[in-house]
DNA sequence: CGGGCGCTTGATAGGCCTCAACGTAAGTGG
DNA sequence: CCACTTACGTTGAGGCCTATCAAGCGCCCG
């Protein structure tokens, strides 16, 4: 419990189930295989068929996916406390790429001991599953972005997300944060091209003063770009504990 | 037992683990309540914040977002066996809505009745954790469909979605199946106007002798489609059963 | 029989992409 | 210290893909 890095996720977790000393125990059999990445390195590559999920301590990571013609879409991503490759574990099969985007810090957990755990600990299990469909709510959202929203109001409602995820953590305001993005990364998520993120961020920067920068973000007209971009973070926000 | 849609939902657990006697058992308070609702009406409108979840019996349903500007975006369909609402009461907010495509029937569990299940039957709350993460899979898959494929792969990967699944349950073969759909519907999940879906269909039915009319699908050139729309059915795939 | 719903097709407009060029800053090696 | 390289950001011109508007058809159902 020294290091906070090593416990983002168990706050995370806290945060739905009021965690007993026996449960935090055990979780930190997670953290026994710890790793350190390079930004640019593939975590797990497309196609990769390993038993291994991981919880992210320090940096952010992308998963995202590449098709034939090249093309890339980046599905979410992940900040302290976040599993990744949870669904690979499951569904046995990984048809997306993990990519870190900054250097990175991991703990690797096996499919093994993640199964262990959930049937000694039936707690944490819905706490995970909790966990995974905060995930889904915001893939879900990212969608919608995608599906029916001008890139202007998708570009704006992502930068709006990430700060309030920052924020969550305590990594930042959520209109001023730190952001190691660049505007490939933007587009890749976004699903346009970086010439067009680049104009959309001027309209954004004359029209709501917001400012994406030497991987910093600064939203000047908060209130008046949360309207533009219809941003309702209800499905962000921890609540209390739903069970005790 | 007898009613073969009342177990859907234990068929597709039962693809994940092998379900005990008790297991099947305890199940059954998930079906105590049961009701009928029509097609068209709403079974959770947006901003809704009930804690019951449901499971579908019988029937397509939609799960969907509306802006302000009156678009709407379809997330996923789902069809028997799929959970309804499950992120709602874990989350406790709802912010989409649930529009039943055909007459549904479904099963109402309450919040309380599940986290109880799942304490008690810890290989339960496991088999959500991956019935959701397939449900996610979909939804990252969709959401690749939005980001970066042109509408008529996205249109093609659709169709080629839906078709795999209704296999998976019964319901058809992958290259004939009965879909209730119509072309609006399409349209607000693929990010599309009605008129263009029109269009696209026209396109895939003299390239690719795909039938999209009278309530069925029917995809002549299915192996040249599979490879124009970069079709990869994995993610559905049901594997071994993980647990024993 | 009228009206609504779903489907079809055409004309036009506009959002976003592609291609291409240039700017800026930081790093690297001689 | 300077030439060179690399990464990232910026801006313009032209064109494709998809939306919007509009009209019309067939069918079912009240």
């Amino acid at each position: 419990m020294s290091n906070p890095s090593e416990t983002a996720f168990e706050l995370k977790l806290a945060a739905f189930v009021a965690l007993s000393q026996d449960e935090l125990d055990v979780m930190k059999r997670f953290h026994r295989k710890r790793l350190t990445i390079s930004a640019g390195g593939d975590l797990v590559h497309q196609g990769q068929s390993d038993r291994v999920a991981y919880i992210l301590a320090r940096g952010w990571v992308c998963s995202y996916k590449i098709l034939a013609n090249g093309a890339r879409q980046i599905v979410d991503f992940q900040i302290p406390g976040d599993f990744l490759g949870l669904r690979s574990v499951l569904l046995q099969t990984s048809d997306h790429g993990i990519e870190p985007v900054t250097d990175i810090e991991v703990s690797e957990v096996s499919a093994e001991d993640l199964l262990e755990v959930f049937s000694e600990f039936p707690r944490l299990a819905t706490a995970v599953l909790w966990a995974a469909s905060r995930d889904e709510a915001m893939v879900v959202e990212h969608l919608i972005d995608l599906g029916r929203r001008s890139a202007s109001e998708r570009t704006a409602h992502f930068l709006l997300e990430l700060g309030a995820r920052c924020a969550l953590v305590g990594e930042g305001e959520k209109a001023a944060y730190k952001c190691p993005l660049t505007q490939y990364h933007l587009a890749d998520a976004l699903g346009l091209s970086a010439v067009h993120v680049n104009r959309v961020l001027r309209y954004l920067r004359e029209n709501f003063r917001v400012m994406f920068r030497d991987g910093h973000v600064a939203i000047g007209d908060y209130e008046r770009l949360v309207d533009f971009a219809e941003f309702d973070p209800v499905y962000l926000d921890h609540q209390t504990p739903l069970i005790r």
